[in-house]
RNA sequence: GGGCGAUUGGCGCAGCGGUAGCGCAGGUGCUUUACACGCACAAGGUCGGGGGUUCAAAUCCCUCAUCGCCCACCA
C-alpha cells in the first residue's frame, strides 16, 4: 500500500489509465460494481446531450465539470447513481454537415435522393458521434458511458410517436397556413426562439404610392418601410382609423395604384397602426410579414407570395422576378427613384431576425406548417416552478421563465428537413383521409388506396423534451412493467445543469412534456443555471470571433483537474466568467501542492503501521486537535454549500483549508512533532531547551502525528475528489488510508456528522496564538532583514485575569514555536519582563518581544510603533464613538455591544502598552 | 420599449447590515525536513456618482451614469 510517488506530478502519465480502471471496474454504473447502498434513494442528471456534430468546447467543459462534481459526491454517499450520457441528432446542423460533404462533392441532397441521403447522415453519425463523448472521457466525466442514448434511436422514436399522436389527438398538435420564420439557406421552418434578432443598421425608405383618384389636391400617400423589395407583395395600405390626416381618404374609400406591379390595393384602417411612427401609413404584405397577415386578415386582403424558398423573387414579382432579396431590393428602391416615387430615406437601425444555425437572415414566410398548441401545457409548467417543484438556482432565472411561458405562442414543430424524426401523418389523396399514426401503414384504412407520409420532418427540439425520460426507456402509456418500475425509482431526476440560453428551448418543455406525459411527474428537482463563459474581454466565446477555447488544450496544458478546478473555482451566482487561461495556472499549482503534500506524508512514514481499516484520527497535540477541528468545520460549510450549488465557494474553502491550513501550518508543525520520536530530533529538541520527553512519549506524538496526516490527507482527498478526480484517486492509491475499498471513486463520503465531535474551540484559539506569535517573529525577522539561521531570543509575557494558565497553555507549544520561527531561548510568562532592547507585537492579551539587542536600528522601531499606535488610535476612536451613541446603546443586539466593549478595552490595553513600549526605547 | 445582471486594491473576482478578503501581477528576503507551479514578510482599497432607511450600509431602498445579457410585431 505504502506506494512511493514520482516526484513530479505528471499528469498526462496517469489520467487515460485511471480513467479505464474506472471504467472497467463497473463504476460508472448504478450500482458502482456492488459499491452503491440501494436503500439510499437515487441520484441521477441527464447531460444536455451535445448536438452529434459538436466539439468540446468551453461551455460543455464548465458544464460537464459542475455535473460530474455533483454526481461525483452522490455516488460517494453511496446513493446510486446515474448520469445519462448520449448525443442530440440536431436535425439541421447534422443536415448541413452532411450536405456540405456532398457540396464538396458538387453534389446536393436532391441528387441523392431521400433516403440515400438519410443513410449518408447516419454513417456521418457513426463516424464523428463519438467525438464529442470522448472528450467527455479526457475531462473524467463520470458518465455511464455503457449506455449511450441518442435522440434517434429506435426507442427514441417510439417515444416521439407516441407523444406525437397523443398530442394530435388531444388537438394539441395541428396544421396551420401562417406566417412562419423561414431560412432560406437551410430551406426550412424555424420556431419562434430559434430565431436571433440582431439591430443592424438599415434605412427607413418613404415610398409615394399613388392614389388612383386624386382627392382634394392630394395625389398619394407615402408609406414608410425597412423592406422596400417586399411591395412587390402589397395588397393594401393601412392608417390609424382615428388619424385625422387620413379620414377623408377613408371615408372616400381611396384606393392606391401600387406602383411597378399597377395593382389597385385599398386604403384601409387599423388599429395595430401607429400615427406617430413614420408617416402613419403601413404598406401591407400579408405574405411577408407578421403583422401584415394579421392585419390583412382583417381586412381580408389578398395574400400574395412574392419570394421562393430560397428568398429569391418569383415569377409574382414581374420584372424583378429571379432577383435575390438584397438584388431585388437595390432594384426596387432604384426604380422607384426613377419613377419619382422616391420620397427620402433616412438611417434606421431595427433588429433583424438571423437563422440559429447559420445566421441567414430569416424570411417571414407564408406556409403549411405543423404547431403545438403551448397554452394549456404552459398553466402546469408555470405551477411546477411557483410551488417549488422544481427549483432554478440561481432563483433569479426563474423569473425569465414564467415570462417567457406566460407569453407563450404556439410552437412551429415542422421542418421542411430529411434528417430527423419524419411527421407520423398519413394522407391519402384517393379519399381524403388522413391521420397521425403509432405504426407506418402503406394503405388507406378509409379506402384501401395508397398513402403518403407527410414530408416534414420534426424540430430537434420536439425530440429533446423528451430526454429525462426517453432515455429511460419511456416509449407511452400505459407503461411497460419495467419501465413503469424504472421511472417510479428514479424519476423525477435530481438536477439538470445547463446554460442560460435554453431555458426556453429545452428546459421549460422537458417540464411541460413530463407533466403532461409522466403522469404529473416533474422532470427533475433542481435547474443549474451556470454561468456562460466569456473570452477574457468579456465576448461571447463564438466560432466567427474566433475567440473560442479547446478544453483539450487546457487539459494538456493545466491537467484534467487543473482545468477542472480552475473552471469550478470561478462559478458564482451572478456573473458570467471572463475566462482567461492564465486562470487556471494558480489551479495548477494547488494540484502541484496535493502532490507534494502527499509526498511529504508518504516520506515520513517509514516506521508508520498501515491499518488494518480504515485510518481514524488520534489527537494527542492541540496541533493535532486544531487540525481536525479544521477540518471538520471545512466538512460541514462544505456541505451548505453545495445545497446552494455554490460551486465557486466550496472549491475556494478546499483551497484554503488544505493550502493555508494543512499545508502552511500543519504540516510544519507536525515536522516538529515527527521530529519528537526520533533520536536526533529529540536531542534537538532537548538541546532547544524545551522540555525533555520521555523517549516514550515521543515515539507516541510521531506515530499519532503520521495518523493524522494521513487521516487529514485522506478526508482531503475525498473532498477534493469530485472537483480533481484524476489527482486525488493517484495519491489515495499510494497512501496508507487503510480503506478496504479499491478506489477513491466509490470510497464513503463520510463527514458531517462523523466530523463534528472534532470541533475543538480551546485547540482554535491555542493554535490561533501560536500563529500570532510565529508570524510576529518572522515579521520582525524580516522588517530587519535578519537571517532565518539566527536564532532569535523571544519573550511572550501573558496578561490578563488568568495569564499564568494563559502562558502554560503557550508554553506547551513551545516546540511549534521554536521549529517555525527558529528562536533562540523562549520565555513564556505572565511575569516576563520586557527585555530591554526588543521589538513588540501586541496581541488581545499577550504581547510578543523579539530581543533585538546588537542587532538592528532602534529608530526603525520607533517608527514602526508610532504608526502602529496610530491605527490603534484610529480604531479605537472609531469604537468609542459608537458606544457613546445612544442610539447604538438602545438599539443595537446585545452580543454587538458587548463585542463592542470587548474590543475597545482591548484597543485601550494595547494603547497603553505601545505607549509604555515607546517610552522604553528612549 | 420592457426585464435582468455587473460596477470593490494594477487585473480577475469573493463578501451582501456590525472596524474590507482571495487569486494573479508588482515589492523585499529566502536552496527553511514536500513543493520556486515554492516559502516568509510587507505594500496596495474613503467598495461607480448622488440621495434615503438605520444606532450602524460595500452590504437594504431610490436615482443617475457606464458596461453586458435577455425579451419585444413599431412598419
Amino acid at each position: 500500500m505504502n506506494k512511493e510517488l514520482p516526484k513530479t506530478y505528471d499528469p498526462g502519465s496517469f489520467e487515460t489509465e485511471l480513467f479505464t480502471t474506472w471504467s472497467d471496474a463497473g463504476y460508472f454504473k448504478r450500482d458502482a460494481a456492488g459499491y452503491a447502498d440501494a436503500s439510499l434513494a437515487p441520484y441521477t442528471i441527464v447531460i444536455p446531450p451535445p448536438n452529434v456534430t459538436g466539439v468540446l468546447h468551453m461551455g460543455h467543459a464548465l458544464n460537464n465539470t459542475l455535473q460530474d462534481i455533483l454526481i461525483r459526491k452522490a455516488r460517494m454517499q453511496g446513493k446510486p447513481t446515474r448520469w445519462i450520457v448520449g448525443t442530440d441528432h440536431a436535425g439541421i446542423a447534422t443536415q448541413n454537415r452532411v450536405e456540405q460533404k456532398f457540396a464538396a462533392l458538387g453534389k446536393t441532397r436532391f441528387d441523392l435522393g431521400r433516403e440515400d441521403f438519410v443513410a449518408a447522415c447516419w454513417d456521418w453519425c457513426d463516424e464523428y458521434g463519438s467525438t464529442i463523448i470522448e472528450q467527455l472521457k479526457a475531462m473524467g466525466c463520470s458518465c455511464d458511458f455503457s449506455d449511450e442514448q441518442f435522440t434517434m434511436s429506435p426507442g427514441y422514436a417510439r417515444a416521439i410517436r407516441k407523444v406525437f399522436v397523443d398530442w394530435y389527438k388531444a388537438g394539441l398538435i395541428y396544421r396551420g397556413y401562417r406566417i412562419i420564420n423561414w431560412c432560406p439557406r437551410c430551406t426550412t421552418a424555424l420556431a419562434d426562439d430559434e430565431v436571433e434578432h440582431k439591430d443592424e443598421q438599415g434605412h427607413l425608405w418613404h415610398l409615394r404610392y399613388p392614389l388612383v383618384e386624386p382627392l382634394d389636391g392630394v395625389e398619394y400617400l407615402v408609406v414608410a418601410t425597412t423592406r422596400p423589395e417586399t411591395m412587390l407583395g402589397d395588397t393594401g395600405v393601412a392608417v390609424n382609423p382615428n388619424d385625422e390626416r387620413y379620414k377623408a381618404l377613408l371615408a372616400a374609400g381611396a384606393q392606391i395604384r401600387l406602383p411597378l406591379v399597377d395593382r389597385i390595393i385599398p386604403l384601409f384602417a387599423d388599429d395595430y397602426v401607429d400615427a406617430e411612427f413614420g408617416t402613419g401609413a403601413v404598406k401591407v404584405t400579408p405574405a411577408h410579414d407578421p403583422n401584415d397577415f394579421d392585419m390583412g386578415k382583417r381586412a381580408e386582403l389578398e395574400q400574395i407570395n412574392v419570394f421562393d424558398e430560397h428568398a429569391v423573387v418569383n415569377e409574382l414579382g414581374g420584372q424583378f422576378a429571379g432577383k435575390t432579396r438584397e438584388e431585388a431590393r437595390e432594384a426596387v428602391v432604384a426604380a422607384l427613384d426613377e419613377l419619382g416615387l422616391l420620397e427620402k430615406t433616412d438611417e434606421h437601425d431595427h433588429a433583424v431576425g438571423h437563422c440559429y444555425r447559420c445566421d441567414t437572415t430569416i424570411e417571414p414566410w407564408l406556409s403549411d406548417q405543423w404547431f403545438v398548441a403551448m397554452r394549456s401545457l404552459a398553466e402546469p409548467a408555470i405551477a411546477a416552478v411557483r410551488n417549488e417543484r422544481v427549483v432554478f438556482h440561481p432563483r433569479r432565472w426563474e423569473n425569465v421563465y414564467f415570462r417567457w411561458l406566460e407569453n407563450i405562442r404556439d410552437w412551429c414543430i415542422s421542418r421542411q428537413l430529411w434528417w430527423g424524426h419524419r411527421i407520423p401523418v398519413f394522407y391519402c389523396d384517393a379519399c381524403g383521409w388522413s391521420d397521425a399514426l403509432e405504426e407506418d401503414t402503406e394503405l388507406c384504412p378509409a379506402c384501401g388506396e395508397a398513402v403518403r407520409q407527410d414530408e416534414d420532418v420534426l424540430d430537434t427540439w420536439f425530440s429533446s423534451q423528451l430526454w429525462p425520460f426517453a432515455t429511460q426507456g419511456w416509449a407511452g402509456q400505459p407503461l411497460d412493467e419495467a419501465v413503469a418500475a424504472e421511472l417510479a425509482a428514479y424519476y423525477p431526476t435530481q438536477v439538470l445543469s445547463t446554460a442560460r440560453d435554453i431555458i426556453f428551448l429545452w428546459v421549460a418543455r422537458m417540464i411541460m412534456s413530463s407533466l403532461y406525459f409522466i403522469e404529473d411527474a416533474v422532470p427533475f428537482t433542481d435547474v443549474i443555471i451556470h454561468p456562460t463563459v466569456l473570452d477574457k474581454h468579456g465576448n461571447i466565446m463564438s466560432k466567427s470571433r474566433g475567440n473560442g477555447i479547446d478544453p483539450l488544450e487546457l487539459i494538456s496544458e493545466y491537467s484534467a483537474d487543473g482545468m477542472r478546478f480552475g473552471l469550478a473555482l470561478q462559478v458564482t451566482g451572478s456573473q458570467d466568467m471572463k475566462f482567461d487561461k492564465e486562470k487556471l495556472a494558480s489551479s495548477r499549482n494547488f494540484a502541484t501542492k496535493l502532490w507534494n503534500a502527499a509526498r511529504f506524508v508518504l516520506m515520513n512514514l517509514e516506521d508508520f503501521e498501515a491499518p488494518a481499516e480504515r485510518v481514524t484520527p488520534l489527537p494527542t497535540t492541540d496541533a493535532d486537535r486544531w487540525i481536525l477541528s479544521r477540518l471538520a468545520r471545512l466538512a460541514a460549510e462544505l456541505d451548505e454549500g453545495k445545497e446552494g450549488y455554490d460551486f465557486g465557494a466550496v472549491a475556494r474553502a478546499l483551497y484554503n483549508f488544505f493550502w493555508n491550513e494543512f499545508c502552511d501550518w500543519y504540516i510544519e508543525f507536525a515536522k516538529g512533532q515527527l521530529a519528537l520520536g526520533t533520536q536526533g530530533g529529540e536531542v534537538r529538541a532537548a538541546m532547544q531547551g524545551s522540555e525533555v520527553r520521555a523517549a516514550t512519549q515521543g515515539s507516541e506524538v510521531r506515530a499519532a502525528t503520521q495518523r493524522n496526516l494521513v487521516f487529514v490527507l485522506d478526508s482531503a482527498l475525498r473532498l477534493l475528489h469530485p472537483f480533481m478526480p484524476f489527482i486525488t484517486e493517484k495519491i489515495w492509491q499510494s497512501i496508507p488510508h487503510g480503506d478496504e475499498r479499491p478506489s477513491l471513486m466509490i470510497a464513503q463520503w463520510c463527514f458531517g456528522e462523523a466530523l463534528a465531535p472534532y470541533v475543538d474551540e480551546q485547540a482554535e484559539s491555542t493554535i490561533g496564538m501560536v500563529c500570532t506569535i510565529v508570524s510576529a517573529i518572522r515579521s520582525a525577522r524580516a522588517r530587519y532583514q535578519l537571517s532565518p539561521k539566527e536564532p532569535l531570543d523571544v519573550v511572550v509575557r501573558t496578561l490578563g485575569d488568568d495569564a499564568d494558565g494563559l502562558a502554560e497553555k503557550l508554553g506547551e507549544q513551545e516546540v511549534l514555536i521554536k521549529s517555525l520561527a527558529n528562536t533562540g531561548a523562549l520565555t513564556i510568562a505572565a511575569a516576563a519582563e520586557k527585555p530591554a532592547q526588543s521589538s513588540v507585537t501586541v496581541a488581545s492579551d499577550y504581547e510578543i518581544y523579539v530581543v533585538l539587542e546588537g542587532l538592528v536600528d532602534f529608530d526603525k522601531e520607533r517608527t514602526r510603533l508610532s504608526a502602529t499606535r496610530t491605527k490603534t488610535a484610529e480604531d479605537l476612536a472609531k469604537i468609542e464613538k459608537k458606544l457613546a451613541n445612544e442610539g447604538f446603546i438602545n438599539k443595537a443586539a446585545a452580543e454587538i455591544i458587548e463585542k463592542a466593549h470587548e474590543d475597545a478595552a482591548e484597543l485601550t490595553a494595547a494603547l497603553e502598552q505601545i505607549d509604555a513600549q515607546l517610552a522604553s526605547l528612549d
